[in-house]
DNA sequence: GCTATTTGACCGAG
DNA sequence: CTCGGTCAAATAGC
């Protein structure tokens, strides 16, 4: 489990100055975004703060496990992409390859904490690897799209060191196969070869491609292409400085996976006939954002939506409990301040 | 037999 | 040299 017992008191608290380090910065960014933008010496201290909090933290938990910092990788953390946890001898490889690369694709990557796992996000995901991570208590496993070959999509996900209740999913590129002609992956009903794969996940998902959004706000909405990064600005956080949700009907923070206790309340989203690129539309009463769809890049609109000076290639953390969660309708609302920056 | 997963090996960046 | 990311043969499950 996440450190000793008798640690958990200190990992409180160091989360808690994290979370004032973010809280800080976030308002150093308004007030003086132009220093911010320029990566200024003040930023540097937080972050600095923030790392070595993080390291406090991971220290800590490694000192509170035994003898060996290292604890075996429990079940659940070797993921899988249709949540089934196979013990396998496994096989001995003679590589033949060359010529491979490590990239990060744009290295826009981002990171989502999930509570209750994300195994059945609204993509079909393949599990290429798993590794374990210097410093982590559990091994990262890695996974592409699966839906169609040459599709640069991947995740990699891995259990919390803070709290190994919680998944840490880190999207990384962008998914290509739905711009294709082809069937989306975002909408596997229709592919054939989703249909086989589907014959054993059974927790894959449709997209919520589109959710229902309250009349109230339609008038409200204002659009922004989450495509376009360079269109976050400071003037537009101050326009939308004191939200107090930040609604996200993700596929990936979807349903049963985040509200297990009351699954049978979650009712099934239903996909729109057209994927058009992610839309924001954001309340201009500064009290709400809304989406109308989210595909996997949905941390994108996070990120656009985030309160904070994040800047491209910024990554942002979202912890979503199911304390966070409040369902309206179909829809469920996260609250704001669980999105904070990721230094 | 087919597909997905596991896992050791390999590769490149730092 | 270390470590993270990826590949691909071996294996398990259907």
């Amino acid at each position: 489990m996440a450190g000793g017992g008798g640690t958990t008191a200190a990992e409180k608290l160091i989360v808690d100055a994290q979370k004032s380090t973010n809280q800080l910065k976030d308002q150093l960014a308004k007030l003086l975004p132009r220093a911010a933008e320029g990566g200024g010496a003040v930023e540097a201290i937080l972050s600095h703060m923030s790392e070595s909090l993080s390291q406090a933290l991971a220290s800590l938990q490694r000192c509170a496990s035994t003898g060996d910092q290292r604890l075996p990788v429990p079940p659940e953390a070797s993921l899988s992409s249709h949540g089934q946890s196979v013990v396998n001898s496994g096989g001995r490889s003679v590589s033949t390859r060359s010529g491979q690369r490590r990239s990060r694709a744009d290295g826009s990557s981002r990171r989502i904490i999930l509570q209750h796992g994300d195994r059945a996000d609204s993509y079909l995901w393949r599990k290429y690897g798993q590794k374990d991570i210097l410093g982590a208590r559990f091994a990262r496993s890695y996974f592409k799209c699966g839906h169609r070959a040459g599709c640069p999509a991947r995740k990699q996900v891995q259990l919390s060191d803070a709290d190994p209740s919680r998944l840490e999913i880190t999207y990384i590129g962008a998914h290509t196969c739905h711009d294709l002609p082809s069937p989306s992956c975002a909408t596997p009903a229709t592919n054939s070869i989703d249909n086989d794969t589907r014959r054993n996940t059974t927790s894959h998902r449709r997209l919520p491609a589109a959710v229902a959004v309250p009349s109230t706000l339609q008038t409200l909405e204002d659009h922004v292409l989450a495509s376009d990064m360079t269109a976050w600005t400071p003037s537009m956080e101050q326009e939308i400085a004191s939200p107090s949700w930040l609604f996200i009907p993700s596929p990936a923070c979807s349903q049963s996976e985040l509200l297990s206790v009351a699954e049978a309340e979650v009712p099934e989203l239903q996909p729109d006939a057209s994927l058009a690129p992610v839309e924001h539309k954001k309340a201009r009463d500064g009290e709400r954002f809304v989406y109308s769809q989210l595909h996997s890049d949905f941390a994108t609109d996070i990120w656009t939506s985030a309160p904070s000076n994040l800047r491209i290639n910024d990554k942002v953390t979202v912890e979503v409990t199911a304390d966070d969660l409040i369902w309206r309708d179909d829809e469920f609302l996260v609250s704001y301040d669980s999105v904070v920056p990721e230094f």
